[in-house]
DNA sequence: AGCCTCATGTAACGTGTTACATGATTGT
DNA sequence: ACAATCATGTAACACGTTACATGAGGCT
């Protein structure tokens, strides 16, 4: 619900430049976390005028500067405030569901071609998630230790891949023999 | 990403007003799907205004009157182009694992807490689901086929949830031996 | 007396998407 | 030649949330 907070625990760990973040959402907490450079862009601008963000410039040679971020201490302060908060459960949309509950009016190889697309796309992202968590588990125990809470939320992405596929098959069981 | 075509989905079957939807969508659609009344009103009326609906007043005693709105053929199209169209999977943006992930600037004992007071709404939940895949599956067999899609998104539902509770497992077993 | 359900909506704000815009360097 | 990567942003629009607003009837 706050891409805000994200970025905030982002720079906490490491200052960056909107395009870093963008790459750290995308290698870090692509199975939790998506942001599109625009909106990233965005909430930087708002909270460097929040007073929550330092931004310095750095030239480069051959390529735009970089406009470095980092947290401030009202920007660490509003970090905190926002980890002590009771948070809610996810709010869940899920627009394939919702299709699916529509399948009466829709041709069954439609369905099954649309499952089957999201189904490579699923596999895709578990095989990536097991090299990264092999990754890991071959750590030493001090450097697994430091990862401990990213690796929880790695867990979290694999867990849910593979009940989406367990589901998927399901699905096409549901549909070859209806 | 499209409340638009859930709506359209829902009234495709029977016509209904804003307040029928908000509770089609807790009772039906409640694990994948997710709308407020506000959202829902607006909504209908930019579908009038388009041309994707019709709206008919019926007035009742002693309570406000009904607004009533059921598909235009333009509607109908609407939904079939829609539900035609190839699907992206969804965006998830999970403030949970953000929270977890900026761990190390939590209190252990906070974490808990908020993992446990998760905990019990995942499982009220799974035991909602059970509970109504078991009135399904208690139905003469033509009226399970009647409702093929709308239990396969309910399976979904279910294993969705059980997934959440097993990796939650894994956290505390986690924060419990750290 | 106070809360829940029925039933509708507006206004302001916050968040996210799509399209547009620029321009050098590196790899195929 | 063409695409990708690096690096930044604006503008318009779509979607979602929070707060506000009204008012009857039933339950505890």
């Amino acid at each position: 619900m706050s891409l805000k907070h994200a970025i905030l625990v982002l720079l906490e760990t490491e200052p960056g430049s909107g395009y870093d973040l963008l790459k750290r959402f995308r290698e870090h907490m692509g199975y939790f976390w998506n942001a599109s450079h625009q909106q990233i862009y965005q909430q930087l601008k708002w909270m460097h005028e929040a007073g929550w963000l330092e931004a310095s410039t750095e030239p480069q040679q051959g390529k735009p500067d970089r406009k470095v971020y980092e947290l401030t201490p009202q920007g660490h302060e509003a970090l905190l405030a926002w980890l002590a908060e009771t948070s809610k459960p996810e709010k869940i949309n899920d627009s394939l569901l919702v299709r699916l509950y529509g399948g009466h009016l829709r041709d069954t190889e439609n369905i099954r071609a649309e499952m089957a697309h999201h189904r490579t796309l699923y596999e895709q992202n578990r095989a990536a998630l097991l090299s990264i968590e092999q990754h890991y588990l071959a750590l030493p125990k001090a450097e697994q230790q430091r990862y401990r809470f990213p690796y929880l939320t790695l867990r979290r992405g694999i867990l849910s891949v593979e009940a989406w596929l367990d589901w998927a098959d399901e699905v096409d069981a549901f549909l070859n023999h209806p």
